[in-house]
DNA sequence: CTGAAAGCGCTTACAG
DNA sequence: CTGAAAGCGCTTACAG
């Protein structure tokens, strides 16, 4: 492998006026230049990135740490965030977390100790302190790490999308299950979605919501849809809203075991928009998140003077959009 | 951050010293090795990545290409391989292909600039030469990439599992929905399923299969599932079998749009086991691919002498298993 | 068994 | 505008 050292000597110039001209590119004359380019071309001389790093102390990779790259939500948000670390030459380095806060502290001190240009991370859901100080930018997406500046989607603004759509429909029994309660997100969604119908609510055209908590995942839109769904002789929900569309899909599932009609018998929403959303019968309404922004609004974070200067980001969520699909029709009368 | 040195400082011996407890441990004798791991946990010490690689030309780093991470295989096979690299202390450096060869290119260049320990690549179906003349091992995993060692489920053993399975049942009109031809992988499981048929098919007892080319994405699924379910005045087969689940899902989506009852009116098979396939109603009978073990077999391929010593690898294939769900039942009489 | 020293390949003040 | 030189933090022959 080539070094600055041999383009150098080929060039006829200093080592020094190889770098300037890979780097700065400004200050060096044109004749110069034009004889390291030369020189660096038919060397094919790449630089050492290792080298370069032990310098600078800064290496182009972007750290970034998810629940679980099989979820399918984080799948897409990883792929974002590898599309615009590329567009910036940035890798990016992934480790999962398994949803475990001392994986996810492991996994994390693991990839800064590698020193990246900035660290990414979608915290578990039972994240716990761990007071880091350290140089390198961290920002949390979709779920608060710690006290660091959070991308995120408008969850509330979300639910609400949601409440109206139900509502719009004629839907007045309606189940809402909501996501885990020790997160943010969970949280917030679950808000949104029952401030807006207290809103709707009125004594003439009340409204009846019950709320149940679970996870995000299949297995809990299962259980809590079949323990919905078998209780009706009590209560009867025309239309369930999740919390995230694995929830719905879960749902689904129990109401087809259950022989209902989707929609006519039920309507189900979900919340993210993931790929399967609008692959599985009837297609889900969902609320769209928007993961290109969600990736561009993190990175642009870490690459800002902001990240470094400890400045406080300013937090605004991004609106996501509802997607009416099959899954969502008036209720029977 | 504290150095080799202040750790050598505070110890009271050579850089070296320390540098060798670090390391090779061996050598070091007992005191003086106490007094230097003392230091380092005093000292909160942890070694400079940037500089061990530079010195080293080696960096604890696995790079990772997929065609897209997004896909649920993939991302199974992202986690498994990133598990796998962190039993041995490595992180893993992920890019996506997005199927393009000339993306691909560039992402592995971008990853061996940074000269990882090691380097998997998913294939893109479309894959061009690029002769890369490079000291870090590479291993294809499930499809090949140029002419790197592979490793993969043996595609035509799966393939053949289905095949006997759904003659098991009865079904004797069977439909074959293949993935894209330009794949070893397509060809493979292709190739397994039609000769495997083909042993089972007699004189007395006929067996007729017809065989579709597509992708392996859901869309192929439908647009394939769609042609070959509406000709059914010309022939009607009575199961298809897809060569992804992903396939086998797009036909069931068709399926169910016709108003076939599956698996009463059609018997659908996948391959692969994503985690989707048991969420769908009715659960997909298919082929689950071991993951771990490929990845740790990989993982293993990188680690071993062989990768360095240009000792060919023993390619042998792993045994898929065949998971029967709800998705096929005898053909009606 | 341990220390002193060289050197990995860069970048960047410092002169001129 | 360009060169000579120091130094980033390690590891590893080389002596002793």
């Amino acid at each position: 492998m080539p070094t600055v050292k041999d383009v150098a000597k080929l060039a006829g110039v200093s080592v020094g006026t190889v770098s300037r001209v890979l780097s700065e590119n400004k200050a060096v004359k044109q004749p110069l230049k034009e004889r390291v380019l030369n020189a660096v071309e038919k060397l094919g001389y790449k630089p050492n990135l290792a080298a370069r790093a032990l310098r600078t102390n800064r290496i182009d990779v972007i750290g970034l740490v998810v629940p679980d790259i099989t979820n399918p939500f984080f799948a897409q948000l990883a792929k974002c965030i590898e599309t615009e670390a590329a567009k910036r030459g940035h890798s990016v380095m992934l480790a999962n977390s398994h949803d475990d806060a001392a994986t996810e502290r492991k996994q994390i001190s693991a990839l800064l100790d590698r020193s990246p240009r900035g660290m990414v991370v979608v915290a578990a859901a039972d994240t716990a302190e761990l007071g880091y100080h350290t140089d390198v930018p961290v920002v949390s997406l979709d779920r608060r790490f710690e006290n660091f500046p959070l991308v995120s989607t408008d969850h509330a603004h979300g639910s609400a999308l949601i409440a109206d759509h139900l509502y719009q429909l004629g839907h007045r029994d309606i189940a809402y299950i909501a996501g885990p309660q020790n997160t943010e997100v969970g949280r917030s969604r679950k808000q949104g979605f029952i401030s807006r119908i207290q809103d709707l609510h009125s004594e003439n055209d009340p409204v009846t919501l019950r709320t149940y908590d679970g996870l995000f995942d299949y297995k809990s839109g299962e259980d809590i849809g079949r323990k919905v769904l078998t209780a009706w002789d009590d209560w009867r929900p025309t239309a369930i809203a999740a919390a995230s569309d694995q929830l719905a899909i879960g749902v689904l599932r129990v109401a087809r075991d259950l022989k209902l009609d989707i929609p006519a018998d039920l309507s189900i929403t979900g919340f993210d928009d993931i790929a399967l959303a609008s692959l599985i019968v009837p297609r889900l309404t969902t609320i769209r998140q928007p993961t290109e922004r969600l990736a561009e609004t993190a990175l642009a974070y870490i690459f800002s003077e902001d990240a470094s200067t400890t400045v406080p980001m300013k937090e605004h969520p991004l609106k996501g959009e509802i997607v009416i699909r099959g899954s969502t029709t008036a209720p029977e009368k």
